[in-house]
DNA sequence: TTTGCTTGGTTAATCGATTACCCAATAGTG
DNA sequence: CACTATTGGGTAATCGATTAACCAAGCAAA
């Protein structure tokens, strides 16, 4: 017999292989062959044990997750709601988490609420039907079932946007109201003193603390939040709304020399804007974002970006959640180093330490 | 009582309500209560149906999908294993299968290989443990369970990338044959002859199928394919890739028209290159590129690209999915239309008809 | 000899939902 | 009246893995 049949048979004789196979196979119990193939070796002798990993490895047998998932009230899986996994940011950090939570034996499953309440309720309760260990939100919006959630075992962590409603919930990402702050001591160094701002909504926890960071340490140098223009388009897609909050701030009578965008998506929505209008971003002003997209080197050099690198999600996260589950949880939220991404061009003196 | 604190009782009693209990609640057996609750009327009276009914709206029932999995050896669960979520084409097609999964009442566990083939395996077997209705493959890699996949009843699916063994497997996507023969033709109406060409490695089908298209098209026209600089570095990560070959590209003696990158990533690392070393890219040459990733028309006016919209993966992957679980799976590779995306100033002339 | 402990297992219950099969009561038919 | 059919259920097996509870044999100590 060649050795494909040969493999063939092994593998494929019954297209599922069981425990109860296995069990059959090396002449045991399910019970020996499962606390053997889990590691519990003071219930068996040496012969034993062989003679079921022998039998694994003929059968090709790998436990159901879902007979333990169902026996354990608990599976390997942890979910993972991204608010839009078309945003670059988003997908980047899921990417990152999911190599992380791997790493230390779990599933990721990702799922995209499109920023819509109702699909996030939907997944949230899907994943509970489907005994998450764990639900990990990217973006959070505010839903019905967000507040209620704590009732259930299920672990929650919020990732990149903090809990909507601030009733200690556990935090991994940026410190958005630093972050702001620290932009505002990028400008005030450089001499930048005419600024704009371009944001979607301010439901969302992250864009509306980045605006107070730097409102407030622009207001300690005497720049009255009134007198900085704001736009804002009602919307969802950021790059849309970037784009016509562009069009309302070009249409103000004091042009800011810098725009500053509380996410990268509307800087890029504002940047096609000046490029359809021939306008020089060198010579009439400069863009500054939030988030740092993994791109911005490669095709937007011309945007300035604080953020956080997206591989060092993963690891917070999954050290998060063991710190959860092993009973000793953050008391405080994870707060990431985030980094600054300036255009020497505009941004000569690097931030201060 | 006031409200809030009823409703909390209603739902965290205990923490899962289970088909027991609701049908205790209603007085019924499990048996009568899990038929009514799947629809199956010909087997209660109206008065029971109402009272199960109303004992899972007070419990806030929902099915375990876990248990229902296990006893029909089937989930609602696909998986999409993406190679590379960083790459925001993939994750825009992730996001609209996702979309179109959860319309048809499936839930999406997208996973991220990372273009590995050991991952991608391990992933495999995963779905395999978990019972996933279908795996979809979002540009998979050549791997040792690829080929065995058949034996096994799950559905697979290949999307944007075929089957790196041809063997009948199913695919959706754009056809990469014609739209490099496309590619070709609008490059010779414009009068471009001049053609680099900046690749990745050719052993993902899509890659080498695009390529062949061009330069089969291009001989027609008595381009010969080895007078057509070609550049390529070995990774896995094409941003690099694209600002190394590019490097190579530069010093061949005699500098093209236009440089095609056979993805899109590719060009952005290309791209990244004329900007530090302070090329025009009007006067200097122009690129075209796979893909036409959605950020292109906000932040990457300058490449010129072929692409399927993303938003048409999702519906056109589920329809197939359909298909094939209703016995009437397509016989040829389902081919989506790709569409140009082209800068005026370049290429002024349209695509034929 | 009896008691207690260790080693090396087995049996059977359990998680939650589905469904084949059984059963009683009622209605319809020859 | 005897006979099927139909309606309206219930009982229990099943999916796959885990684990509490139990048990037998062997050995040591009292």
């Amino acid at each position: 017999m060649p050795p494909s049949q040969r493999r063939k048979q092994k593998h494929s004789t019954s297209s599922r292989v069981s425990l109860a196979m296995v069990a059959a196979h090396a002449k045991v119990s399910t019970a020996t062959a499962s606390r053997i193939i889990n590691g519990i070796t003071n219930k068996a002798s040496e012969q034993t044990i062989i003679q079921v990993k022998k039998a694994v490895k003929e059968l090709g047998y790998r436990p159901a997750s879902i007979g333990r998932a169902l026996r354990c009230q608990e599976s390997r899986m942890v979910g993972v709601l991204a608010a839009s996994l078309a945003n670059p940011t988003m997908s980047a950090m899921a990417s990152s988490i999911e190599r992380s939570l791997r790493d230390e034996g779990y599933i990721m499953s990702l799922c995209d609420t499109h920023e819509e309440a109702d699909i996030q309720d939907e997944y949230l309760r899907e994943m509970r039907s489907q005994l998450a260990r764990a639900v990990v939100i990217i973006g959070a919006v505010q839903s019905e079932l967000l507040s209620d959630y704590r009732d259930n075992g299920t672990t929650l962590l919020f990732v990149n946007r903090p809990a909507p409603n601030h009733n200690n919930s556990h935090y991994v990402g940026i410190n958005n109201y630093q972050a702001g702050v620290d932009v505002a001591n990028i400008l005030l160094q450089n001499g930048k003193r005419h600024i704009g701002i371009i944001h979607a909504s301010l439901e969302f926890t992250a864009a509306a603390e980045r605006r107070r960071g730097l409102l407030d340490r622009l207001a300690e140098e005497g720049i009255n939040p009134e007198d900085i223009p704001h736009a804002h388009t009602e919307g969802l897609n950021h790059l849309e709304v970037g784009y016509k909050s562009m069009q309302t701030l070009l249409e103000m009578p004091k042009r800011p020399d810098v725009i500053v965008c509380l996410s990268d998506m509307l800087a890029y929505g504002a940047y096609r804007l000046t490029q359809e209008m021939g306008l020089d971003i060198v010579e009439d002003f400069t863009f500054f974002g939030f988030d740092d997209n993994p791109l911005n080197p490669w095709i937007a050099n011309w945007l300035n970006s604080v953020g956080v690198p997206a591989s060092l999600y993963g690891p917070a996260t999954v050290a998060t959640l063991k710190a959860i589950w092993n009973q000793s949880p953050p008391t405080e939220p994870v707060y990431l180093p985030h980094q600054f991404r300036l255009n020497k061009e505009f941004f000569p003196l690097p931030p201060k330490k």
